[in-house]
DNA sequence: ACGCTCCGAGAAAACGCTTTCTCATTGATT
DNA sequence: AATCAATGAGAAAGCGTTTTCTCGGAGCGT
């Protein structure tokens, strides 16, 4: 015996006694599944309202061997990017009857595997954000998590579905429009150093730096939110660099605000340009130049993939080759960037 | 029998079963409850580690009762006020090793109590926050939750702590802060009209209207979000107002957007401000004047207050008194408020 | 050497539900 | 009228744990 009987819920044997039936009988009438005489049918509906009843979600969780839940975890909850994703995810999820369990690693990397495995033991399936796990780490990870849906991560095992954004192609396009500004010195503002979607934006700017071998190209670190992009503003200075590229919109944001102290007008002395476009990027002074990521439609596409593998691994049709879904950046000029300003002299 | 035996997940049997000894004893050494044997013990933990045994939450839970996990209910994700408190909430309950599940009703008011019940069935308890709820239907809702923490909202069931912010004060510090200034004509921005929060302040300014007859003060229709306060640019303009207060620091946020659209300068042409102080307040053009709220803190000692609840009502000590904790915003003074100007001619 | 106590492990019940299995009852068919 | 199929409800097993209950065996005292 686990617990004291005293204080007990209402359960199914008590609208059973009521209605003069078998707990069977009740549970067909709740879930419709069997035919059963409409008249007890009324009775027990009856009995289950009288009592209030609602069924007890652990109980049927073990008994369906399902929980209608689905986890996330998230390297960070007060970035506005995976704020977004949740959002997406729990409101298209909410829509098919699912709840979502949050996991927050607070960029705790060890931690990560340990709480997608625990998250994937509580629900039906896990999404993971996870930017600066290993690739070796997360290929052992990832087929003891299935179903399971990446974000901004991919991995050999082809059944599982990721979702991502090319950042490479985005911070490419920025730069070529700071190029078309007239730009020539260009600084970018690097992410946290093991970060995925970093290492994707200097593979594009590797990129760029061969095509336009004329262009002077410094790499800055800062980091991954505002106060990053703040510190980051006398070595942005120093640079000289007319252009730069910030890792994402919150680190422009702080290099906006730091420039604005010294004084160095944006866009006329120095063009700015982050990446995301959150939804405070419209509305900075000036409104920033960045490369816009349709995120809530990344977590509820998340949500898609998820429930598709759901239902395929229900089939038992395993190993279908699963969808990698790539989110082209659309980039979004606003008056943060503007042509370069004649050399003094 | 409920599912099809293949492809199962190992279980404490398989455990029970290569370490040659019964369930009972391989729960008993997992959770270090009863004395066995170190010799036993120690081929259970071989074999559970062989096997990479992990325990079955659910399976658990239906046995304990608990499902280390509570819900939060939350009006909408988007809002950054809610994303802090569940974020707060979620780091601190993580801590104890509690996990939160999310239900967002997305502004449907009539959802929230199926939500908060569906969730506190799946939970050990809810955090609600429920601002436009009705108070009848919140009476009767929260006993049925218990244990229920509440946010900007009380109830007469005394033993359910609430956390509130002071949003009459806070609005009417601010409102002093614009008289101080010379400002005699002063608007307030409304918030959603149902909104428990709006009537607090509307309470405040009536306080406030009370201590100093002699301002004019305007009531004129906004909401919640960045886009209401944009809209409502043009009614504030017509109202002549020299100062404004608005509903939150979104609608501020807004409206210095459409302010300076129309070329109205502030704080030199008119004074604005926030509630809040969410997190790029500081960072608007020009930084916004708002009511400081320590929405981290008030996330973690939702969690607090959540535990401490939970306690009692294990040790039946039933119907203690519940703390009723007030914060008192902090107003922060920026540069979105300065003297009013002289009055032309 | 016998009986008593104590320790520790297995058997089994309990948590609350779903679903299969089984069987009684009814209505139809020959 | 007697057999058969169909219908529908109850009994019971099963989901994966924890915990109580029970009991065998070892150690102790006399």
């Amino acid at each position: 015996m686990a617990r004291r009987n005293t204080n007990r819920r209402v359960g199914i044997a008590d609208v059973a006694r009521m209605a003069g039936v078998s707990h069977a009988t009740v549970s067909r009438v709740m879930n419709g599944n069997a035919a059963v005489d409409p008249d007890i049918a009324a009775r027990v509906r009856a009995a289950a309202a009288e009592l209030k009843y609602q069924p007890n979600p652990v109980g049927r969780s073990l008994a369906l061997g399902k929980t209608d839940t689905i986890g996330i975890v998230v390297p960070d909850l007060a970035n506005p990017t995976f704020q977004a994703i949740l959002r997406g995810l729990s409101i298209a999820a909410a829509q098919d009857g699912y709840r979502v369990l949050i996991a927050d690693s607070s960029e705790v990397t060890s931690e990560e595997a340990i709480l997608a495995g625990e998250a994937r033991r509580r629900c039906d399936g896990v999404v993971l954000c996870a930017p600066r796990m290993g690739d070796a780490e997360l290929e052992e990870l990832a087929p003891t998590l299935h179903p399971l849906v990446l974000i901004n991560r991919t991995t050999v095992a082809s059944n599982t579905p990721s979702l991502s954004v090319d950042y490479s192609q985005g911070i490419q396009e920025l730069a070529t429009h700071l190029v078309s500004l007239g730009h020539r010195k260009i600084a970018y503002l690097e992410g946290p150093l093991h970060s995925a979607s970093n290492r994707q934006r200097l593979a594009g700017l590797e990129q760029f730096q061969a095509k336009h071998p004329d262009i002077e190209l410094q790499f800055l670190e800062a980091g991954s939110n505002f106060d990053s992009g703040h510190d980051a503003t006398d070595a942005v200075v120093a640079s000289g660099a007319t252009g730069i590229l910030a890792f994402n919109d919150l680190v422009a944001m702080g290099l906006l605000s730091g420039l604005h102290e010294r004084g160095i007008r944006v866009p006329e002395d120095i063009s700015v340009t982050g990446f995301d476009d959150i939804p405070f990027a419209r509305y900075t002074m000036p409104p920033l130049t960045t490369a816009a990521v349709p995120i809530n439609e990344l977590g509820s596409l998340a949500w898609r993939r998820m429930r598709e593998q759901m239902q395929q691994s229900a089939d038992a049709t395993e190993a279908e080759e699963s969808a990698q879904d790539v989110f082209e950046p659309r980039i979004e000029i606003r008056r943060s960037t503007a042509p370069v300003s004649l050399p003094v002299g």
